[in-house]
DNA sequence: GTCTATATTTCGATAGAC
DNA sequence: GTCTATCGAAATATAGAC
């Protein structure tokens, strides 16, 4: 890739960093090129030379963030020092940073926000993001299940039980930022063990299948 | 209450039904005033004349939709005639149809969007809505541990492992409704049965507890 | 209580100098 | 590649007739 492509600029980088930190903080129709601007120390104006516009740079934002993210995750899946128990904790460990910390993690409301307006950008969210964290947990315990570590369970809600309590922690985080007892009522650390002990417990003893699942 | 008091005539009730789903379709700045005056049928003057403002208005529609909500959840946990692992079941049942169907219940990315503007909104959400449903699904899993129906386990964990896959599910369902295979990824009934059984089966084996939760 | 008309600001985006 | 200046549209909100 040359030097001088779309993606490459230090500036570019610097306008989709700013831009990302304030459609997280401010949401998509809340976020302003002239606040932007603004936080780049850049005039209005300029931004549309690195950007052609407002919704393409939120498409940018979401798709080129969340790369580095699920290579972490694919490493932990490919770790074969690992028992099968310590993989999942890992992974489940991995997962907890990612949707509370790092900013791809943090997008879903905003996805929600503007997926009626422009779906390209849920699309490229689900399938680039969401379906590969999925299939990245489902094959850790795939692996489990074939070494006999889990009990065979129902995938479905294994996987809805492991990925919900994460999301939604991470949604009320940041719903009531303010709230004074923040720490105590969502506390990351305790949430995350609490909830990768009960997981390993479900998949050691085995779920009902409704129906073959 | 008087007739004309504040919150009763029926065009106000109106304003208020028409900009709760506008707000849920669009977002906040996402919603202008003058489209919600179309749906209403009215000019935009007109309706300053009912709400003295847009985040007032805003306020209002968050602030006055969870009671009946949470009057049905009430009755569930009040119904003696239930054994423990039926009043559980019911109030999931109950959850879900909330979390995923009405409007209050898929307020939360609404109020992720505002909640640095105005936390006086995501405060009454809290207090009023969000905390009001964990206390009355903790009452009854207190009665069902009193009761000998479940074993001891760590509250904390078990509160976010109910409440996690049913926002997730809804917020999901929400960013990705223009996905070709929305009922088959993220289904509500088979994620709800299946998710209901699960906590069924850590609540009557116990949990293990951290640090005497 | 609803209307027409408008004040005022801010929005996304563009033109053109340098 | 950044700037000043500005366009046209849309935003929230208000004034005042009826």
């Amino acid at each position: 890739m040359r030097r001088s492509d779309e993606a490459g600029t230090a500036r570019r980088e610097e306008i989709l960093r700013r831009a990302t930190e304030l459609f997280l903080n401010e949401g998509f129709a809340g976020t302003s090129m002239s606040a932007l601007a603004q936080a780049c120390g850049l005039q209005k104006a300029s931004l549309y030379h690195h950007v052609p516009s407002k919704e393409a740079l939120f498409i940018a934002c979401v798709t080129e963030g969340y790369n580095r993210e699920l290579a972490a995750l694919r490493a932990i899946r490919d770790d074969a020092a690992l028992t099968d128990d310590d993989r999942l904790r890992h992974a489940m460990a991995e997962l907890y940073r990612i949707t509370v910390d790092s900013p791809v993690g943090r997008m879903s409301p905003l996805i929600a926000e503007v997926s009626l307006r422009f779906p390209e950008a849920a699309r490229a969210f689900h399938d680039g993001f969401i379906s590969q964290e999925h299939g990245i947990v489902g094959a850790i315990i795939a692996r489990g299940l074939e070494n006999g570590s889990f009990a065979p369970h129902d995938h479905l809600g294994i996987e809805h039980l492991i990925f919900g309590p994460v999301v939604t922690l991470a949604l009320s985080r940041r719903m009531f930022a303010s709230h004074p007892a923040l720490e105590e009522t969502y506390p990351v650390a305790r949430v995350r063990d609490s909830h990768t002990a009960m997981v390993l417990q479900l998949l050691r003893a085995g779920t009902a299948m409704p129906d073959g699942g």
